[in-house]
RNA sequence: GCUGAUGUGGCUCAAUGGCAGAGCAGCUCAUUCGUAAUGAGCAGGUUGUCGGUUCGAUUCCGACCAUCAGCUCCA
C-alpha cells in the first residue's frame, strides 16, 4: 500500500478541533497511530470527512479525522463485524462444505447468514462455535486488508464454490473498490472496516440460530443465520443481556394477560379483544389524547370504515396497497375497509369550500383501520391488523409547512416527554413505488428537514423510506430498556390533495390546492399501550392505572370502614376497590402488588378509630399511618399531574 | 406469505400406542387474621380442528387453524 502513497502533506482537522500536519506520504492511520496509539491499534477506525472508513490504508490531504473507540456507536458496530468474521472463520473451521453469505453488524450485535446445506445447526453447534471462536481469538490473528479486481475476485469464489459470495461480486457498482479481509485461514470479501486484529475481542455471546432468505428474497434458498452480540467489555455484555432477560419477564402479551387488558383469540388473529382493565386504560390515554389535541386546536371527526372503491381509487390506494386492504362487495359494488384515514377526512374537506383563512385546518381523527398484514408478522398488539390510529390531516398553505412542522413537533415533545419516553427523528425519503414528481418530492423532503433544523432538533436520513404519496419524519421513541419504537410520523403529501382537487381560495382570490399532513403521535393506540407496558412493566404511573387504590380491612370487622373510604374515593373518582375476602392481610397484599396497583391501603382498628388509612406504595412499600385527608391530597396530585 | 418450532383444565407445566397428572387460580367448609401465599375438602379435560394408520391415537402420519422465533412488511 505504501508505495502508492504519491499525497502532499497530510493536514488532519482532529475531532477536538485542533490540526495535524504531517509530511508527506502519511496514511491516516500513522496518524492516528501517533494521535492515540490504544485507540487505533483496537479500532483502525474513524470517521474521515464524516464517513466512517478503515484507516489502515487511507491516504488523504485536508480531511477531518475522528478516531472510534470501541465504545462509540461506530467502532462497536465494526467491532461486532469483526465478530461475525470470526464466527464464520470459527464455522469454517468446524464444518465442511458451507457456503457464506453476508456477516454484518447489526442495532444490538451481528449475525452471518450461512448455507450448511443438510446439517441443522442445533444449540450443542453454537456451543462449538462459541469454543472455537475463543480459540481463535487467543491465537490473536491479524486482520489485513487487500484489493482485487473484479475478475479475480469472481474467480477465487467460483473455485472455491461460494456462489453466494459470486453474487455478491456481481452486485457491486463498478467504480467501487472490491475489498477483502483476511484473518488466519478465512478470507472474506468485505467492504469494512475492521479491528487490526481480533485479540481484543473481550466479550460476545452467540444468541440464536434462525433461517432467513439469501439477500431477504423469499425466492432464494433459506440460509442458516446465528446471531450474537459483542460488547468492549464483559460488563457490558453481562448488562445487555440483562437486558434481555428483563425485557422478557416485560413482554406486554404476559402483562396484558397477568393484568387483564386485552387477550387475542383464535378466532380474529391480529384483531386484539381490549378486556375491562385495558379499556380503563385505553379510554384514559384517549382523554388525554382530546386534552392535547383540544389545546392545540385540532378539530376531531370520525369518518366510516367502509367507503367505496372510486374514492379508493382516487386516493391511489386501490392500486399501491391493493394487497393490504381488505375488500367487500355491497350492493353488487367493490367497497373496502379503510387501512388510512386519509381518504375520509379529505371527504370532509370536501364538503365547503375554504379561505387561506382556515388555514390550517387540523381534522383530529381516532380512526380504526384494518391492515391485511402477513400472517408471520402478528405479534401481540405490536403488529396487528386492526389498530387505532390518533391520526391528523392538516391541510395548509405551502408556505405553513414549516411552521406548522415546528408545532406538530412541539405537540409530540409534549406527549412523549409525559411518559418519560426519549426519542430520535429520522427523515425518510422517496421509494421506488411513488406517486408524483421528482420535483415535487425534493421540495416536500426539504421542507421536513428545514423544520426539523428550525426547532434544534437533529434527524438522520432513511433512504428510499417514505410513504408512496411523500417524504416522512418518524419518530422513534427510546423506552425505559433502550429499545426503540417507532411511534409518531408526520407525513408531508403533495399528492393526494391534487388527486381530489382539493382547494382553497387565497388572499389573491385565486384557487390553490392545499398541502396535506398526516400525523399520528401514539402511531396506533394499541401499539402504544403495548410499548408502555413494557416501558413501565405494568406499573403504569397512577393516573394511568385501571386500579388506582386497593383498601385492605384487616377482617370482616374493618370492612363498614373500608367501605366508606372506598365511596369516598369514588365521589373523587378515584378509581378504587376494597378486597373483603377473609382472607390474611398478606395473601390480600401479596395479590394487590401482583396485580401492580400503585397504592395499597390497610385497614384495621386503628385506622377506623383515627380516620386514616395505612399506605404502602408500590414505589416505596409501607409508608405508615396518614390521615384519609391527606392521602386523598397525595393521590389527587400524583393523578391530575399525571406524575410518572 | 416463507422457514423452523409449538399447541394437554382459567394459568404454568408433567405424562403416555391401552382409564390424562401436579401446582396455582376457582368453589365449599373452617379460620377474623396488621404489610408478598392459613388449612382441609370438592370440582374442573372429546389433549387446537379435521382426516388417516391401528383392535385401540392425546401420543404415529397428513391437511388445516393458531401461537412462538426469524425473514419480509410496517402504525
Amino acid at each position: 500500500m505504501s508505495e502508492s502513497v504519491k499525497n502532499e502533506n497530510v493536514k488532519i482537522t482532529l475531532k477536538d478541533g485542533s490540526i495535524l500536519e504531517t509530511p508527506k506520504g502519511t496514511t491516516v492511520f500513522e496518524v492516528a497511530k501517533q494521535i492515540s496509539e490504544g485507540l487505533a491499534r483496537n479500532a483502525a477506525v474513524g470517521k474521515i470527512n464524516g464517513e466512517i472508513a478503515d484507516l489502515r490504508d487511507e491516504i488523504l490531504t485536508d480531511c477531518e479525522l475522528s478516531i472510534l473507540t470501541l465504545k462509540d456507536e461506530e467502532g462497536l458496530s465494526t467491532l461486532r463485524h469483526t465478530v461475525s468474521h470470526i464466527l464464520a472463520y470459527a464455522v469454517q473451521n468446524l464444518y465442511k462444505g458451507v457456503k457464506f453469505s453476508i456477516g454484518p453488524s447489526t442495532k444490538d450485535g451481528f449475525y452471518y447468514d450461512i448455507d450448511f446445506g443438510d446439517i441443522t445447526v442445533t444449540s450443542e453447534m453454537l456451543n462449538d462455535i462459541y469454543a472455537e471462536m475463543k480459540r481463535l481469538i487467543k491465537e490473536n490473528h491479524k486482520i489485513e486488508r487487500y484489493y482485487s479486481t473484479r475478475e479475480e475476485a469472481l474467480k477465487y469464489f467460483t473455485e472455491k464454490g461460494e456462489t453466494y459470495k459470486v453474487e455478491l461480486v456481481n452486485a457491486i457498482p463498478e467504480n467501487e473498490k472490491i475489498s477483502f479481509y483476511k484473518m488466519g485461514d478465512f478470507t472474506d470479501l468485505c467492504a469494512g472496516p475492521h479491528l487490526l486484529s481480533i485479540g481484543s475481542v473481550k466479550a460476545f455471546k452467540l444468541l440464536s440460530v434462525t433461517g432467513a432468505y439469501f439477500r431477504g428474497d423469499s425466492k432464494n434458498k433459506m440460509l442458516t443465520r446465528i446471531y450474537g452480540t459483542a460488547f468492549s467489555k464483559q460488563s457490558e455484555l453481562d448488562e445487555y443481556l440483562t437486558m434481555l432477560e428483563e425485557a422478557k419477564k416485560r413482554d406486554h402479551r404476559k402483562l396484558g394477560k397477568e393484568l387483564g387488558l386485552f387477550a387475542l383469540r383464535d378466532e380474529a388473529p391480529g384483531m386484539p379483544f381490549f378486556l375491562p382493565k385495558g379499556m380503563i386504560l385505553r379510554n384514559t390515554l384517549i382523554d388525554y389524547w382530546h386534552e392535547v389535541h383540544n389545546k392545540w386546536n385540532y378539530l376531531e371527526i370520525s369518518t366510516p370504515q367502509i367507503m367505496r372503491r372510486s374514492l379508493w381509487e382516487t386516493s391511489g390506494h386501490w392500486e399501491h396497497y391493493h394487497d393490504d386492504m381488505y375488500t367487500t362487495v355491497i350492493d353488487g359494488e367493490d367497497f373496502a375497509i379503510k387501512p388510512m384515514n386519509c381518504p375520509g377526512s379529505i371527504l370532509v374537506y370536501e364538503l365547503d369550500p375554504h379561505s387561506y383563512k382556515e388555514l390550517p385546518l387540523r381534522y383530529g381523527e381516532l380512526g380504526r383501520v384494518h391492515r391485511n398484514e402477513l400472517s408471520g408478522a402478528l405479534h401481540g398488539l405490536f403488529r396487528v391488523r386492526c389498530f387505532t390510529q390518533d391520526d391528523a390531516h392538516i391541510l395548509l398553505a405551502p408556505e405553513q409547512i414549516k411552521d406548522e412542522v415546528v408545532r406538530i413537533t412541539k405537540l409530540f415533545d409534549e406527549v412523549y416527554s409525559l411518559f418519560k419516553l426519549p426519542y430520535k427523528i429520522e427523515l425518510s425519503t422517496m421509494p421506488e413505488d411513488h406517486i408524483g414528481s421528482e420535483k415535487d418530492w425534493e421540495i416536500a423532503t426539504k421542507a421536513l428537514a428545514d423544520a426539523i433544523t428550525g426547532v434544534g432538533k437533529t434527524y438522520t436520513i432513511n433512504e428510499g423510506d417514505g410513504a408512496f404519496y411523500g417524504p416522512k419524519l418518524d419518530f422513534h421513541i427510546k423506552d425505559s430498556l433502550g429499545r426503540t419504537w417507532q411511534c409518531g410520523t408526520i407525513q408531508l403529501d403533495y399528492q393526494l390533495p391534487g388527486r381530489f382537487n382539493l382547494e382553497y381560495t387565497g388572499s389573491d382570490g385565486e384557487k390553490h390546492t392545499p398541502v396535506m399532513i398526516h400525523r399520528v403521535v401514539f402511531g396506533s393506540v394499541e401499539r402504544f399501550i403495548g410499548v408502555i407496558t413494557e416501558h413501565f412493566a405494568g406499573a403504569f404511573p397512577t393516573w394511568l392505572s385501571p386500579e388506582q387504590v386497593r383498601i385492605l380491612p384487616v377482617s370482616d370487622k374493618f370492612k363498614d370502614y373500608a367501605e366508606s373510604v372506598n365511596k369516598r374515593f369514588k365521589e373523587l373518582k378515584i378509581r378504587s376497590s376494597c378486597d373483603n375476602r377473609p382472607e390474611k392481610i398478606g395473601f390480600k397484599i401479596r395479590d394487590a402488588r401482583l396485580q401492580k396497583v400503585p397504592y395499597i391501603l390497610v385497614v384495621g382498628e386503628k385506622e377506623t378509630g383515627n380516620k386514616t388509612v395505612s399506605v404502602r406504595t408500590r414505589k416505596d412499600g409501607d409508608i405508615g399511618e396518614v390521615s384519609l385527608e391527606k392521602f386523598i391530597a397525595d393521590i389527587l396530585e400524583d393523578i391530575n399531574t399525571k406524575r410518572v
